[in-house]
DNA sequence: AGTTCTCGCCCGTCCATGATG
DNA sequence: ACATCATGGACGGGCGAGAAC
């Protein structure tokens, strides 16, 4: 129980040298050249007591924690951002550092006080993404450390759109949610998807934005089968855009894909349980998420671009 | 650029008094006889150099940041646990804490070195509900600063076995998912479920694992069927495991719910877009989250226990 | 020159000790 | 002698430039 921790002084006091030369033992730091019979005893015993660095400590001494945080608003989810956390936090720990996510209520504060009693290594913030709509009116740049990861989006998108061009269709709706919670990704994606038409020599996206309530997303849907009749498929800003989607049109008894061809985005697996099951777009994002890592670490980023995504065929395209 | 930051002896200097007392102002110490005069200088001072605390100085100082962990699994996700974060996030905010996830890789060498560098006031590890199968075997007590989270489930199964017995059902399956990255909480709330069983005076259920493969799952509830003709309701795991019951059972033709009913658990948002619509039982785990924040805070928690779970009733039972 | 150590620093906390009226 | 108000400085644990052997 009372047992005091283990320091450095210790350490020194056991192996018969000062607590500098402990320091400069266990950093390896080659500038100072200890005896190999010294750096032999103090290894040993620190090993025999135990010893681990005080984080804290080093963390006042260094200026700054080997934490590095992401910060996500409340609710966002998904399997790309699954990956992009997932290869952030394998590249960070290769490099001696931890990922710690919040999930900012935009209350408390927001992040200045976080980030004040964190003293994080770095800041990845991802929740200016998701804003709502008064802040969406000052588009600056979303991010800027996030190796790459809303650009990536603008490739994604263009895969998405490509798998129906190659599916033989020319016109095609863009269908975005009407949550404010997403409108700023909402504007941001449905520009690249405008980009996407353009480069696949498409005609200008509809718009199409999906109502949360049932009854009204089946009036969208139907408005949209009327004023747009050329339109035979839609793109939608995420998987579960898509599902409403496809509940909707079974609703209206309009047939999936002949009637209207439907994919989905940031494939999840609960798409495969839709009928028809839910084309959708995979992204693999571990390869940004490495990306960010280095970037905010300092390091140099693999010069060679992230893997895009790939088409999950099943049955909706 | 290279401007310093400001310290509690610039507050000093600048308010013409000791480290020693901007401390004592600053943290409101009563022990501590200040005069309300120099306490107003001090606090004027402060907040015109924009004096901010140091978080890592007042760590080492204290031993530990005011950071609460949870640690979370890989991909562990649901509304459930959204609100239950949001609860100990909020509660820890009013106490001046904060809340920073850990979404671990087994990887990194798990908690430990996490802790060690974080030095985090409390952690709640969630992550042992989720281990494979082989820590399964090793089942102590899954965790215990939970504020009840665990023991809540148990209640919330209670609520949707009810549903089925209220809607005339008498002889129920638990449907259970086969990913063992899920073992260990399934074998936590299939208990749970014979508990509410034998409180609600059904029979033993049957056991369903339902497999990832599409045909596979069709298999087995064939199975079910035929091996249990008299089973008439699924309790489900979750709603990614009753959606995919929902699609085998449409593969097989059985229609839902007067063939069999099918009630989900944790009630996300596009279980409505399933056909039929799934219901499934709602869990508010906010309150719970409030409790687990005071009782790692060494608070009282509150006296009352927290709310339970409601049904959300859409079409599938 | 080759090794190792002394000591101040990072910054806030708070006990023991003053200073003042 | 006695509150009341304020301060010096050790401490937490690690770091590393410069001094010392």
């Amino acid at each position: 129980m009372g047992t005091r921790r283990v320091t450095m002084r210790d350490v020194a006091e056991a192996s018969g040298v000062s607590p500098a030369t402990v320091s400069f033992v266990l950093n390896d730091v080659t500038e100072q050249h200890i005896l190999p019979a010294t750096q032999e005893r103090v290894r040993a015993a620190a090993r025999e007591l135990g010893y681990v660095p005080h984080a804290i400590a080093k963390a006042l001494r260094e200026g700054s924690s080997r934490i590095v945080l992401l910060a996500l608003p409340q609710g966002i989810r998904g399997p790309g951002l699954d990956a992009y956390t997932r290869g952030l936090d394998d590249e960070l720990a290769r490099h001696g550092h931890v990922l710690l996510v919040r999930h900012g209520s935009p209350l408390h504060g927001g992040l200045e006080s976080v980030v004040a009693s964190v003293a994080p290594r770095a800041v990845i913030d991802l929740s200016g993404l998701y804003q709502d709509e008064a802040a969406v009116a000052a588009d600056g740049p979303v991010t800027t450390n996030d190796g790459g990861w809303v650009d990536g989006l603008a490739a994604h998108t263009l895969v998405q759109l490509r798998h129906l061009v190659d599916a033989g269709h020319t016109s095609v709706a863009v269908a975005l949610p009407e949550d404010p919670g997403w409108a700023r990704l909402a504007a941001v994606r449905l520009g690249f998807a405008r980009q996407a038409a353009v480069r696949l020599g498409l005609a200008e996206p509809v718009v199409l934005t999906v109502p949360r309530d049932r009854a009204a997303a089946i009036q969208a849907v139907r408005d949209l089968r009327r004023d747009h009749p050329g339109v035979t498929a839609v793109a939608s800003f995420d998987d579960a855009v898509a599902m409403q989607l496809l509940a909707a049109l079974h609703g209206l008894g309009v047939t999936v894909p002949d009637e209207l061809a439907v994919i989905g985005f940031d494939a999840v697996e609960y798409g495969s349980f839709a009928t028809p099951a839910l084309t959708s777009v995979h992204i693999d994002a571990g390869a940004y998420g490495q990306r960010a890592a280095r970037t905010v670490l300092g390091l140099e980023p693999p010069a060679d671009p992230p893997a895009g995504a790939t088409v999950v065929v099943r049955e909706s395209v």
